[in-house]
DNA sequence: CAGTATCCCTCAAGATACTG
DNA sequence: CAGTATCTTGAGGGATACTG
């Protein structure tokens, strides 16, 4: 029987946590949550993966409570797909994936997205102080610029 | 023709992260390797994975730059896997997903494994306010301890 | 628009046997 | 011990057609 074996009873928290998010797509879409994608659309267009496989991952992401489905923010009645605390409590583990990327995936002059602060406008410099919670940067105070 | 994208080309540093180390085992790996494994039989072991799979994601972290191979530290002359300099950067990733697990997926008391100050001896806690220089916590100050 | 339903293919993954 | 080889199964993924 070769299914995949659950890791959610692991001791080890690392485990537990590849477990809920450590697969290709899930990681991009809290990216693009983080960054203000909210409706299944806009989700598929951004990451163009396909839409059966979008759909499976907004429902295990909402199953595990890290996205949360509501009512639109505009006059529509669709519902919108957006990050939950526990959702939201996961940005250092995306500042981290970026800034990892960003120092050794590129060539010293390619451009690619970057992290800017909300208030000041300015690019949050590769090895800024992030820490999780007692840290300088959280959610709420950063987003993501799609180019360069 | 089904076959997965890669995500190599992507402007975003977190999709090209995703891209190299975002599966199921890698991570993990990864993280025995912070433990100080180092052996194919001890990296089988201690994660209960196939072997060929095994095999196939050593390679690719070789491949990658994020292992090397070394000639064994005790007398034998079997290889040993180590991090790089670019592997061990992997540290604030590993942490970031360690505490984000720890805070979200076990219950109140359930015990997990811990990460320890080498120096100190004392296990770091979870939203520990971490260093001065903007750092958060480098590879070669703390490890993890199997137990709680 | 926001999905669900199919179809189909590839590959990850497990199990196990084998080799230097 | 450190892998490689082989086999099997099912999950991951792409494409597209369909529905409320």
């Amino acid at each position: 029987m070769p299914s995949r074996k659950s890791l959610q009873a692991e001791p080890c928290p690392v485990a537990r946590s590849v477990d809920s998010i450590g697969d290709r797509w899930s990681l991009l879409i809290i990216r693009d949550a983080f960054d203000g994608v909210r409706r299944f659309s806009d989700f598929q267009r951004s990451l163009g993966m396909a839409r059966n496989i979008l759909s499976d991952r907004l429902r295990k992401l909402v199953e595990a409570g890290i996205l949360e489905l509501q009512t639109a923010s505009d006059g529509t009645s669709y519902q919108e797909y957006v990050l939950t605390r526990k959702g939201q409590s996961l940005f250092p583990v995306v500042v981290a994936l970026r800034q990892w990327g960003e120092k050794h995936l590129f060539a010293k002059d390619e451009p690619h997205s970057v992290l800017v602060d909300k208030r000041s406008g300015r690019p949050v410099p590769v090895m800024s102080p992030q820490a999780s919670d007692g840290g300088v940067l959280s959610a709420t105070e950063a987003e993501v610029r799609k180019v360069d």
